[in-house]
DNA sequence: TAGATTGTTAATCGATTAACAATC
DNA sequence: TAGATTGTTAATCGATTAACAATC
């Protein structure tokens, strides 16, 4: 169980998994084959069971896997049950989304409370989740341990935020915002939810499947047009 | 510029390259080479050339690229000129913050309006998009031409959702709810935003790091009781 | 036992890095 | 011209797929 260097797709791929057995023990599904997951999931059997070889042997010849116990073995290795605890950073509107409906318990998470600049908003709650002024998170860091910072803050304040909690010792970042960020200290991991990136990418993906598509009118229109000249049509 | 399979990694670098160029150009540096760009990224000289190479030759031999030129074929790549249209679906929390403080120009998104079944919203302005109600949902889309559906709604109703809106012509999803979707024609995009995935494998990747931690510190526990054992104390 | 499916090794495929001639 | 840096080919590295003996 060499876990050191699990390949990064790989362990992209556990939660998918995960949700996937979620689904299964819901529906009374007792029972599953790397090649029934795989269709599931639109991949390989042979990748996962490859991925699932990093972390043991979970499964049985002849028989596949047992999904709640798999679930379990899922869940341990993606920490969830090691209750990570978790400060919000700028409680505007997507902080206010992640506070109000955000699964943070499901995925193991406990969220201490939030920090904002805005005055008016100091001491209020928002789905029992306290808000308090900026001016307290060097000391509220110092004093709890909290193991992620998640930052919600607007584009301008990320980069001297990020510093700033860094500097308290937060050596986590759940970064929302759409800023590239670097960490100085090498214990300190970034996981970037870069909705614009995800969103041109879309873009990307849209304008190549358009352009084909055109491509293929195109070609058809040559065919009609190159069979109304052998059948003796005339081009002006 | 057979953009026929362009690696997806390297699409996703593409608006990281853009957002870059962005930030040089706006202190006012108009030259920079691979290393340099390399450099700030976190990549390799050869890995940006070897990306741009897909699209065409955008630098000069011994002077680099022109920021402000890079940066118009980069966006240009990324379709942002092709102004797409956009509907959201689903005005809850995600919804609104989405509305409220996404830049949806700067993604060269043009969305339309918003969908909600809550009757209360229906002909309310949200950040002056309109949200209307979610029965019109199929004569709008037959009525415009819509580009994209960015999902919002509540998990239990995703996959029913994002059925109807297929139906209803939509080939392009930005699914921001947390759940796995299968298309149904060959020609409908899914992008997803998983927030879920990226908070589990930042779970992860703490989880790891604390281990190698405790490991190192272990080790040195260790070395000290040696010292102690070699330099004659006793152990209990 | 026979059938099924695992864990795991080997083969293939794809992406990244290194190297270098071309050239600004 | 000399120095720098590209575009591009070749070498390496890593991830996915295929194959199969082990075994439930």
């Amino acid at each position: 169980m060499g876990t050191a260097n699990v390949p990064n797709p790989t362990i992209r791929r556990l939660s998918r998994y995960l949700r996937k057995l979620d689904e299964l023990s819901a529906s009374g599904t007792e029972q599953i084959s790397s090649i029934e997951l795989g269709k599931s999931l639109g991949l390989t059997p042979s990748q996962i069971r490859q991925d699932l070889n990093w972390f043991g042997e979970f499964g049985r010849q002849g028989y596949g896997y047992d999904v709640k116990m798999l679930r379990e073995n899922l869940a341990d290795i993606l920490a969830m049950n090691r209750n990570f605890t978790a400060i919000l950073v700028g409680a505007g509107n997507l902080g206010k989304a992640l506070m109000e409906s955000f699964g943070f318990t499901d995925c193991g998470v406990h969220l201490l409370c939030a920090f904002d600049t805005d005055p008016q908003k100091n001491g209020t709650l928002i789905n029992d989740i306290p808000i308090l002024s900026m001016d307290c998170v060097a000391e509220y860091v110092n004093q709890h341990n909290v193991d992620i910072a998640i930052l919600t803050v607007p584009k301008a304040a990320a980069v001297t935020v990020a510093e700033n909690l860094e500097g308290c010792g937060i050596r986590a970042f759940w970064n929302c915002t759409n800023v590239d960020l670097l960490a100085h200290s090498r214990d300190t991991i970034i996981e970037n939810v870069h909705f614009a990136d995800s969103l041109m990418a879309l873009n990307y993906f849209i304008a190549e499947r358009n352009d084909e598509i055109a491509k293929r009118e195109n070609r058809k229109a040559n065919r009609i047009i190159a069979d109304f000249r052998v059948g003796g049509g005339c081009v002006v």
